[in-house]
DNA sequence: ATGACACACGTTATATCGTTACGCAATGTG
DNA sequence: CACATTGCGTAACGATATAACGTGTGTCAT
């Protein structure tokens, strides 16, 4: 089990530099977008930049927002994958005007997603909730 | 107002095919694969299906699923979009063996993420909620 | 050491998903 | 009738994601 990284010091260099490129960020990125941002430093191509982000994903630094095709760095403090792991059940508030991004760890949700599964005997594996709407600040 | 279908009635020739062919299929399609089965039928370019599938989930018809970039017809009995409207509001369990779909209206599951937007100050406009694993049958 | 293997990486090409833009025909409304 | 709206057909393109192949580099059992 060697390669199983928990925290940034593991990352290779492109999985370091992708997720820089994701936390310097405001907001989440396309992986292009990420592409485009790292070409500078020497990316040239897609693969790049997925692979980098499938072991991001994998061991928890970053999130995939399945309702845009882009891709957060956790917003932890100093989020190394940790916490309510297992099944990471995280809750995405997406903001469509300003693009920003809440995550949402809440437990109440968590343990109704989880019931839900079990109700019908569903292995559940990985779970996506995201809310899309206005934040406060934009629907003023 | 003239132009907010209400159910299947009220749909064009175009729309009317593709839900077929959603309601057809054992699972979900991607529009791509939506276009292969209406070749016969007529069917040539893409946006002929993406714009009867607008329509068709604008109306409730039909639920795109994010995280696998396809489409479900609703599973409602004789479904017309109707019921919980407001937001719809559906969790979604998919078997990521047999590709089965089920499709969940969970009061406490609405009542939960209506909560965790309401405070945030968050003007809720849509849910994405996937549960993705292996059903009772898979897993087994 | 050396050969076998796994891993990260670079690169090209291709697959898949989705949209823009344009034109035309049918319909309905003043 | 003039004209707006709507649905439709088509071509071209843009955006997202993966396959496939090659290379270097480290580990490590022999």
């Amino acid at each position: 089990m060697s390669g199983t990284p928990v925290s940034i010091q593991d990352l290779t260099k492109n999985q370091a530099m992708v997720f820089g490129a994701l936390s310097t960020a405001e907001g989440p990125l396309s992986a292009y977008a990420i592409l485009d941002r790292l070409r500078d430093q020497g990316f040239r191509a897609p693969p790049q930049v997925y692979r980098a982000l499938e072991k991001l994903v994998e061991v928890g630094l970053v999130h995939r927002l399945e309702s845009l095709n882009a891709f957060v760095a956790c917003s932890h403090p100093a989020c190394s994958g940790q916490a309510t792991h297992g099944h990471e059940m995280i809750a995405f508030i997406i903001c469509e005007s300003c693009a920003k991004v809440t995550e949402i760890n809440d437990s109440a949700l968590a343990d109704q997603l989880t019931h839900l599964a079990r109700v019908q005997d569903f292995a559940l594996r990985k779970t996506t909730v995201e809310l899309r709407g206005l934040c406060r600040a934009c629907s003023a």
